[in-house]
DNA sequence: CATGCTATTATCATGCATGATAATAGATGC
DNA sequence: GCATCTATTATCATGCATGATAATAGCATG
């Protein structure tokens, strides 16, 4: 249903340890092989997130595997009518630090206006603003206080074109920023 | 015509240049939206190898672009008839630290064969083999000092059928496995 | 029961990626 | 000319991944 949903996104260490067992191979051993330590291996498996692709490449070569590290520019597709979970799925991916949920939409739509505006594309864009309605949308962003110099500044014409007053005034990087 | 050369290896520094150059973005622009520092990007994007894959998501977001890590198992082809650089393609992967010249295999066969019998798969080291021949291959083995006490003591019982006598005494991990 | 493997986790020291900053140089525009 | 952006690189302090080690527990085998 979701066009996005091509890439089988497994995690690494999930990987690491599929290939392991498969192998039938123990940590120690891997990890010899791989020229480095049980405990990192262990680590790597079992929830580990900030890996180093010095070592994922040492374990690639123990686990005779093929790494391959690769960025896709992401094509989001532009829904017509968002249902709250159409809504959420496309841009769960630019909330990395906390999830997020459907009602996060409605009770904290300037936390989510801030994340997308700045760090979303112009069809997450869109499709935020197709979800949360035009007013609320522009009144969540007149309301944002963490958005990027350019992104603000573009924001104020839309918003004065709209003819709402924004709510924090841009106007150079300073604490908030830096 | 090698079966192996479906993906595309563009390293992490290529793929985050180009992207960025296709946005349109400076490196102060990225850093600042991924959260991470221009310092960082610029090495990123200029021969850096060792990456944080936590930096690595925080990039991608702010490209707009999926992520994604994939180990895929090698399957190394069952070349029947090795020539010297039908031998040395599939094994280059293994020297990550030196690269493997065809001169290597007669130059240095014993420091070839200790890195592919360790680090190899099974086809690899019939690859090997086939190519050093049978005689070469053995001997080379036998006078290999650096293997893992499992491979070693496998290759033991190999060389007692054919008859040829280990250099090396393998016994229990000692510094030089340590 | 003991013995030896396994995996997980905690602790600690160390090496290295990162962030901050500044210096340099190139490009562009006023 | 100057000013401002850009990117690269160097330096330094800091945070964190890593390696080493040990402790714990599970699980098999004798």
């Amino acid at each position: 249903m979701h066009d996005n949903s091509m890439s089988d996104v497994v995690s690494v260490s999930e990987q690491l340890k599929q290939r392991r067992l498969d192998l039938g191979l123990s940590l120690s051993e891997v990890a010899r092989r791989a020229g480095t330590s049980a405990a990192t291996l262990s680590r790597y498996e079992n929830g580990w997130t900030r890996f180093e692709t010095y070592t994922l490449r040492k374990l690639a070569l123990a686990l005779n595997c093929e790494l391959e590290i690769k960025f896709s520019p992401k094509i989001t597709s532009n829904t017509p009518i968002p249902t709250p979970q159409d809504a959420v799925d496309p841009l769960a991916r630019l909330f990395w630090d906390h999830p997020l949920t459907a009602d996060d939409l409605e009770t904290y739509p300037i936390w989510v206006v801030e994340r997308v505006l700045d760090f979303g594309s112009l069809p997450d864009v869109a499709l935020l603003r197709a979800r949360m309605g035009p007013q609320a949308f522009l009144k969540a962003v007149a309301a944002a206080q963490r958005l990027s110099p350019k992104t603000a500044n573009f924001w104020q014409h839309i918003l004065k074109m709209e003819g709402i007053r924004c709510t924090k005034k841009y106007s150079r990087n300073t604490a908030w920023n830096s």
